[in-house]
DNA sequence: TTAGCCCTGGGGTGATGACC
DNA sequence: GGTCATCACCCCAGGGCTAA
């Protein structure tokens, strides 16, 4: 085989290998089998490996891993990555809406999608194809984890579609699924290591790892839920998803349109249910207004838009005993107390420890040693007490 | 074992603007 | 001028992860 031939072979099985990684990890619907897939890859491998000077960066083959990165590049986030508002209650929700109503002056609707628990992450494409990841850092600056999403089989190394921007940049989280989660720890307790805690924050940690070899075989997925792009003129979020998904990325099917905040109770009301149904972990609903044109009518707080609001639903709670209360100072000399506690299990995460705030918060819970208390998560970490008995 | 990071929630304080 | 709501900013907290 000359050069020029293998060129074109190489495309072709690239092309072939990631229509079938679409098939597999994004529209769930396999047209061949795991080893006729292998098969193609060890094809492409091979002829790459004796045309080095071929090797894309976005080669099918670059998904298995294998780059080692000691220091993660820090990076600035061309559009700052803000978190959203949220809240706990149907009120504050209420709330949301009236001040939407309040800032804007005509009818307007909210897409409703589900709340992943996972790890932010930014991608940024050019001419179609994944030229860098970043995680969110602190809104400003993130981390270049290019190499380790690279692995991840549901995101787009090359777009399908060919009517994208230039350049642009999506938005979306990554996790763990139930079953891929599960899988890691049954390898882990084989090999006798000490299993993983929760889907999160091993997602997170996995993002971090050095070398993409190792996280290629954690099977980490990615729901895609946003678009930054200056040339790519929809007024709506909804239609934006749509094409989103078009062009080959993982969009959540359960995003829904609500033409009232009714609606978007309903919404919350029907996910808090059947969440326990999903492969995967939610911890709310994200509302948004719908029109681009609207959300720019809103704008920005310093740290959360206006136009966007997490929904959270209800934490678990858990009963245990109050062992004794212990002082920690901070870098600032002020002095916080923490409950320090029996251990239970909450949500995933061993809890021995908890925040009391104050003194006050101390006498309006009444605390003695020994007593029993409920603790709930805060939102997604965070143990608290909420009661005596 | 420890440091540093991930991500998020919440307390505290002060500034600002709307409204009465 | 007083009150209230909203916002900005800073600081501190949690458990779990990887890397050294």
């Amino acid at each position: 085989m000359n050069k020029s031939e293998a060129k074109k072979v190489i495309k072709e099985l690239s092309e072939k290998l990631e229509e079938h990684n679409y098939l597999y990890y994004v529209e769930s619907d396999p047209k061949i089998s795991d080893f006729e897939y292998d098969k193609l890859m060890e094809e492409l491998i091979a002829i790459e490996s004796k045309f080095p000077d071929l090797l894309s960066d976005n080669s099918p083959s670059q998904r298995v891993g294998g780059s080692v990165t000691k220091k993660f590049k820090t990076v600035k986030h061309v559009y700052p990555m803000l978190s959203l508002g949220n809240t706990y209650s149907q009120e504050e929700l209420s709330d949301f809406d009236q001040r939407v109503q309040k800032g804007l002056d005509e009818n307007y609707a909210y897409v409703c999608e589900l709340k992943f628990d996972g790890v932010a992450i930014g991608l940024r494409y050019k001419n179609g194809e994944l030229v860098q990841a970043v995680t969110r850092g602190d809104g400003v600056k993130g981390d270049d984890v290019t190499n380790n999403v690279k692995t991840i089989k549901s995101i787009p190394l090359v777009l399908r579609a060919k009517n994208f921007p230039g350049e642009f940049e999506v938005r979306g989280e990554i996790f763990f699924s139930h079953k891929a989660f599960a899988i890691i720890n049954k390898e882990r307790e084989e090999n006798g290591e000490p299993l993983f805690a929760n889907p999160r924050n091993s997602a997170s940690g996995s993002l971090k790892m050095q070398e993409s070899k190792e996280v290629a075989k954690r099977n980490l997925d990615c729901y895609l839920y946003s678009i930054y792009s200056e040339g790519f003129k929809t007024d709506l979020h909804s239609e934006r998803l749509k094409a989103m998904g078009d062009w080959g990325f993982k969009i959540s099917e359960h995003t829904k349109k609500c033409k009232s905040i009714d609606e978007v109770f309903k919404y919350i009301e029907k996910w808090d249910k059947q969440r326990s149904k999903l492969p995967y972990d939610i911890d709310g609903v994200v509302i948004k207004v719908d029109s681009l044109k609207h959300q720019e009518q809103l704008g920005y707080t310093s740290k959360s838009p206006r136009w966007a609001i997490a929904y959270k639903f209800k934490a678990e709670s858990v009963s245990t005993k109050l062992i004794s209360v212990s002082y920690q100072v901070g870098r600032t000399g002020a002095i916080t107390p923490v409950a320090n506690l029996e251990a239970v299990q909450l949500a995933g995460t061993t809890v021995k420890r908890a925040s009391l705030h104050n003194a006050d918060q101390i006498e309006m819970l009444d605390l003695h040693e020994d007593d029993h208390v409920y603790v709930e998560k805060g939102g997604e970490i965070i143990p608290k007490i909420t009661g005596v008995n």
